[in-house]
RNA sequence: GGGCGGUUAGCUCAGUGGGAGAGCGCUUCCUUGACACGGAAGAGGUCAUAAGUUCAAUCCUUAUACCGCCCACCA
């Protein structure tokens, strides 16, 4: 209902308005095939906070939604439901196979969307972009013909990532290196003309070896100096004669120290291969199954590769040449979307160069205009730029934007903006227009790449874009730090000029309570929308926040969690049914009682909230949302509720107390608003307030709120003698509502009297001795209880005090303390030995007192 | 292999160069006129280990152990 009405009011709309200060937070495009799950919770919520907190600051402040397309993902999702009707992507061809996708993702995608609103994160809805849409396709297509003409795209012949699994290659930046347990297998190759000689490698990938072309020692391995040139048969086929040759990549320390190369198939052996102008024949194709096009695979012509590394493993052995298995523990590479095992190929692809691109981007950040919270992620951000490998960027799916390049006959690539643009330079330049478009699609990154000046209609010059670009914030985990933030830094320096937002805040990973990560095959996942639903999305949000420090990587989450915030906002509820239910009506939220009617829990409360209110804007301000939550706990808890609230039931704090009352919880009501915007939306409105809603209600300001340091002071002394007299009271197992007699010994008067008795549930009975401050009265209440407890409370304090005193007295002896120790510490120390000594004093009076009224009793 | 972070109460985590904190859990009491999704009181810790710096170290430095995350082409 509330944020039916948000929405509708548009109080999440903003026009750019160069009179204020703009405070732009760009989405993280969620998958438009995703659902919500923990992670957005630690991610959006904040952006949500901040957005919330600088629109009631009364800035230009705007939350920019979309969808990103998920190329991958979405493909995947459409391949499954379309092979359940038993038809596969080509039986559809591409155009269908694309319209599908288009109806999918209008008919059933952004289910996220409506997930957000329940969550009550409140972007700019009408803004709303799709990575996939008309204008950002146009920026994609622009941006990726621009950088092919500055020479920073390139075709070519690279090693890339292959996922069999779903068919396309993928970015470095998309592969895991998982350990896993392997075999290690010893495999003689031995000497052409001599086949009792040879030499022996060890691999892991055994049915490569189809595609060796060489084997390779270390160069100053004398273990191998003669066999150095000579020539080795490849097993199994024993057909092909490869030479021996050295390069100093190799470790002659591990395995036996010598390695065969296959180019087409290892990473390290293309460079190899390159070093040493090797021929670098294919002998898998991209079903991962070994092919005999390029050169003779004998027997093993179609087989899948896990079946060829048994089948020649299985020879080798046959024919002797397996030396030795042994298991093996390493890191292999997996495809991040599909869990497949990654397969190093040889291909064609379309590529970006990174090396320009990024200089400026690890500037930015060396010279502090790109800063990241928490620091360690500016190390990584670092670390990678320094690092950085060409991107490859060209997949062979459909579902995404096509590579805007067309081949002329002659598989000369001609790069266009549009078909028409492309038609004309092969008619320029080739004499034809048999042009044929290439298939591939874009790596997803590249066009959320320039999410943040293409949401602003970028290249066209908008009015967003002069007012909002560059944004302010980016939130988002760290786990995108590769593929997005550092690229959309890149591309945002290249074609704004200007980094695309000032501050990268990295949010923490969501673990489960023992700290697993959360996942679906585990059953350790919890869904947000479950906890929405069960205890309130303004508890969801609260009981995430609460947890996030500002230098944490990750957090452990519970459902237990939701429950304490769930608490906290019943608290909050019952706290305003108590005031809805006093016999005064609550007065304007705006104003106070005259200052000198305030009582001392007022003027408490009042310097409470001011310092509350400070911490909180400092705390948002600085990205510190665990603190802002915590602190507002507190003070709503246990400041106003366990304290001031019970004060005012108080009769004489009664005339004041409806005011009081009125404001601070208006304001506290704001200054929670960003957390949690719906119960505070619905307090505000059933209280006095001013205007709409509270969305749009104005932030509240310290210097609004009156502080009287000394009231507050002494009511802080009224609270611990409350304190240490309830102690009592338990301890002698006094029923709460039977009074004590409490020995005040000077006149503190009324107000303080009178408070003091109610919390304590006591009858005051002040006697006038002379010498005493208020506070010192305070600290020597005598509460009327029997002999024996109050001795064994009197002996027990003066050991406490004894041991304080005495580690003083120890330190100030300390002559090299004294002296070298900062004066104002030495002083400081003084004063604390002072205050133990008179409080030791004023408690053994009592106790002496104590006794020698016992005794005369006797 | 490289980088980063962590180790404080049973659990989850704050915090500070000079008197160890919170929430949950636990114990006792309380259906007190907002709230039992609550209130009051209480028990519980050689701040991972070792060395160093310092008048003083839980905090700074170094090393070690264990845990976690990221990066990485030793087959």
């Amino acid at each position: 209902r509330l944020y039916r009405c948000w929405e509708e009011n548009g109080y999440f709309h903003e026009e750019p308005d160069p009179a204020r200060p703009p405070f732009i937070i760009c989405m993280p495009p969620p998958n438009v095939t995703g659902r919500a799950h923990l992670g957005h919770g630690s991610t959006y919520t904040p952006m949500d906070v901040l957005t919330r907190f600088h629109r009631m600051l009364g800035n230009n402040a705007d939350w920019l939604p979309g969808l990103d397309h998920a190329a991958i993902a979405t493909e995947a999702v459409i391949v499954r439901e379309m092979a359940k009707e038993g038809l596969a992507r080509e039986d559809l061809g591409r155009e269908a196979f694309v319209a599908r996708a288009w109806e999918w993702s209008r008919t059933y995608g952004g289910e996220i969307e409506t997930q957000f609103r329940i969550l009550g994160f409140g972007p700019d809805w009408q803004r709303a972009r799709f990575t996939m849409d008309d204008g950002l396709s146009a920026a994609v297509r622009k941006v990726f013909v621009q950088l092919y003409r500055e020479g920073l795209i390139y075709r070519g012949k690279r090693m890339i990532n292959w996922d069999a699994k779903g068919k396309t290659t993928v970015s470095d930046a998309e592969v895991d290196h998982v350990e896993r347990d392997a075999t290690l297998w010893h495999v003689r190759y031995p000497l052409e003309g001599d086949s009792t000689n040879g030499i022996t490698v060890a691999t892991t990938r055994p049915e490569t070896m189809l595609g060796d072309v060489a084997i390779a020692v270390h160069p100053e391995d004398e273990r191998y100096t003669a066999l150095v040139g000579k020539s080795v048969l490849l097993p199994p086929l024993l057909e092909r004669a490869i030479p021996i040759v050295t390069d100093e990549k190799v470790d002659p320390t591990f395995g036996t120290g010598a390695v065969k190369v296959t180019p087409a198939h290892d990473p390290t052996d293309y460079e190899i291969g390159l070093r040493h102008g090797l021929s670098m024949p294919s002998i898998m194709d991209f079903d991962a199954r070994i092919t005999g096009i390029e050169i003779g695979v004998g027997p093993y012509e179609g087989l899948d590769r896990f079946d060829a590394r048994t089948r020649i493993v299985d020879a080798l052995r046959d024919k002797g040449l397996l030396v030795k298995e042994e298991p093996y523990r390493h890191a292999i590479s997996i495809s991040e979307r599909t869990g497949d095992v990654i397969e190093p190929l040889l291909s064609l692809q379309w590529f970006v160069k990174m090396e320009s691109l990024a200089a400026p981007a690890l500037q930015a950040y060396r010279d502090g205009r790109l800063r990241i919270t928490p620091k360690s992620g500016g190390k990584t951000y670092e670390q990678w730029l320094e690092n950085i490998r060409d991107w490859n960027v060209s997949r062979q799916i459909w579902w995404g934007h096509r590579l805007p390049v067309w081949y002329a006959p002659d598989d000369k690539p001609i790069v266009a903006e549009t078909e028409e643009e492309a038609f004309e330079i092969a008619q320029r330049e080739h004499g034809t227009t048999a042009i044929v478009r290439d298939p591939d699609t874009l790596d997803t990154w590249f066009s959320s790449g320039l999410w943040p000046f293409s949401i602003l209609g970028w290249p066209e010059k908008t009015p967003e874009l002069a007012h909002w670009y560059p944004s302010q914030v980016l939130i988002t985990g760290s786990e995108i730090i590769f593929l997005w933030v550092a690229r959309m830094v890149m591309l945002g320096i290249h074609f704004m000029g200007n980094v695309p937002f000032r501050d990268v805040v990295l949010t923490p990973l969501v673990f489960d309570a023992v700290g697993r990560k959360m996942s679906k095959s585990l059953g350790n996942a919890i869904d947000p929308m479950e906890l929405a639903e069960k205890y309130g999305a303004d508890a969801f949000r609260l009981s995430i926040l609460r947890q996030m420090r500002l230098e944490s990587q990750d957090i452990r989450y519970q459902e237990s969690r939701c429950e304490e915030a769930r608490n906290f906002n019943n608290k909050i509820w019952n706290a305003t049914r108590y005031m809805l239910g006093l016999p005064e009506a609550m007065p304007g939220a705006l104003t106070l009682p005259k200052s000198e009617s305030l009582t001392l829990a007022d003027r408490w409360i009042l310097a409470t909230l001011h310092d509350t209110i400070a911490r909180v804007t400092q705390a948002l301000q600085t990205f510190d949302f665990g603190g802002a939550a915590e602190t507002l706990w507190r003070f709503v808890w246990y400041e106003f509720c366990d304290w001031y609230l019970e004060a005012t039931k108080l009769p004489e704090n009664a005339p004041t107390r409806a005011g009081v009352l009125s404001f601070v919880w208006n304001n506290a009501m704001r200054l929670l608003h960003p957390i949690e915007p719906f119960i505070t939306e619905e307090v505000w409105l059933s209280l006095p307030h001013d205007g709409q809603t509270i969305m749009t209600a104005t932030w509240p300001d310290p210097l609004e709120v009156p502080v009287d340091r000394e009231a507050a002071a002494l009511f802080d002394d009224v609270r611990e003698a409350t304190e240490r007299i309830r102690n009592l009271r338990a301890e002698i197992g006094l029923q709460p509502k039977e009074r004590v007699v409490l020995d005040v010994p000077v006149n503190v008067g009324p107000d303080v009297a009178a408070l003091l008795a109610h919390l304590c549930a006591g009858t005051v009975r002040t006697s006038s001795a002379a010498g005493h401050t208020v506070a010192q009265a305070l600290a020597s209440v005598k509460p009327e209880a029997p002999k024996n407890v109050l001795e064994e409370r009197y002996r027990k304090e003066i050991s406490r005090l004894r041991d304080e005193v005495e580690r003083l007295e120890r330190k100030l002896a300390n002559g090299q303390f004294v002296a070298k120790a900062a004066p104002d510490v030495v002083a400081k120390e003084r004063s604390k030995l002072n205050g133990y000594r008179q409080e030791f004093a004023r408690v053994e009076t009592a106790l002496a007192e104590l006794t020698s009224e016992g005794d005369s009793r006797s």
